[in-house]
DNA sequence: GTTTGACTTGGTCACTTGACCAACTTACCG
DNA sequence: CGGTAAGTTGGTCAAGTGACCAAGTCAAAC
């Protein structure tokens, strides 16, 4: 059996925290993490949390910093097919990160559910966007990559190409958690795949191999 | 000055309760919409809710069915100019959509926060369902119309296509909620626009005309 | 081994929330 | 005009809520 330590920094006892109140919110809903059922769920007393914060608005502020989709797009990320089209090669890179949004629907609803909060919190409304510029950074150096093995250069500037895409994987998402129909949110994910596919052109010949 | 009446019937003040409850809601959020909040803005007593209401969820379920998006697409649609592209006329219509979006923001952080209340309460799970169809309806037949207008015909299905064009919405509404980039999200639109004038093609010469 | 400071907790506070009821007031109908 | 049903309200309840504190417990530094 592991040796219960009594005593736990609070630097980690604050993650254990963070990591309890993110499973009671996938599980129950943001205002169902209250912070006794937080530490409940995290096995200490209630009178911890405020040992371990200042306030519940810091939780938040722990959560939403430590940015939650990193789970989403540490997933693998398909190699690029040479043989295929590009319309093809984007449809498999938009579902990769679609079977990750289908698996796990509740990380999202949190995700929806802390931005909304910390937009009609002042002392939050900063990190909706930190958290957005992030994935959009993600997005941006993924499509790059993508595009260099790919042999691709796209037609606009790429941060814009990457905000497109967001913006309609994230307007996907949001529709398939009110429909929950798989078959329209795919269709709208090829749809997509191959309108991105028009944003691109081959490399001019001339261009450095990979 | 006005005669106010004592007794009104309770259907109306459920309706008079419903708008207060959105202008709270608009105002300082979900979570400040109390029973004594909403009742204060209505200028009743606290304990008229619950002779209107059976209990709080009904109240979510009334403003949940009596769709707020009408507010949204119930603004003047632009007329398709025959002279310009239909890139160019896609652009004005997303455009004139987004104008609603921008000069009410709040009414669409409410329309989330109310749509991720009803997804995590089994008896309102069904709303944003149909919230979402009767949204897609009205984006379908404004299509139609619009192609029509404009003597196009649509290369994918009239409801595919639609759903694109509110997914597209949708993802750069959200954005912009966190971003509150105005630049950003024209870009993005009128990016979208050229996509989706892609998805179309001129009517062949032997159709009804207008 | 003692001191020291970090960690831990039961108990409690002031406050809010949704719900409800008994008593009251008004409108309408016969 | 009297009665009946609909509307109205102050007051109250139980169940939470975030916050906090005083009194402990432990581990490492001296």
């Amino acid at each position: 059996m592991t040796a219960t330590k009594k005593h736990i920094p609070a630097d980690v006892r604050r993650e254990k925290l963070a990591d309890a109140a993110l499973r009671v919110m996938k599980r129950d809903g943001i205002t169902a993490a209250t912070t006794r059922a937080i530490c409940t769920e995290a096995g200490m007393a209630q009178s911890t949390f405020h040992y371990c914060f200042r306030s519940k608005q810091e939780l938040y502020k722990a959560l939403l910093s430590t940015d939650i989709n990193v789970t989403l797009d540490a997933g693998t990320w398909p190699t690029v097919d040479p043989s295929a089209g590009p319309a093809e090669n984007v449809r498999l890179l938009l579902r990769a990160y679609w079977s990750a949004v289908e698996s796990d629907p509740a990380t999202h609803l949190v995700l929806s559910e802390l931005v909304n909060l910390a937009q009609r919190d002042p002392e939050l409304s900063d990190l909706p966007n930190w958290q957005h510029q992030a994935y959009l950074d993600r997005a941006t150096a993924l499509t790059e990559r993508f595009a260099a093995e790919a042999g691709l250069q796209l037609t606009i500037g790429t941060r814009q190409f990457a905000e497109l895409v967001v913006a309609a994987l994230s307007g996907i998402g949001s529709a398939w958690l009110s429909h929950r129909d798989d078959r329209t949110a795919l269709e709208s994910l090829d749809n997509f795949a191959v309108l991105f596919a028009g944003l691109t052109k081959p490399l001019p010949p001339g261009s450095a191999p990979l």
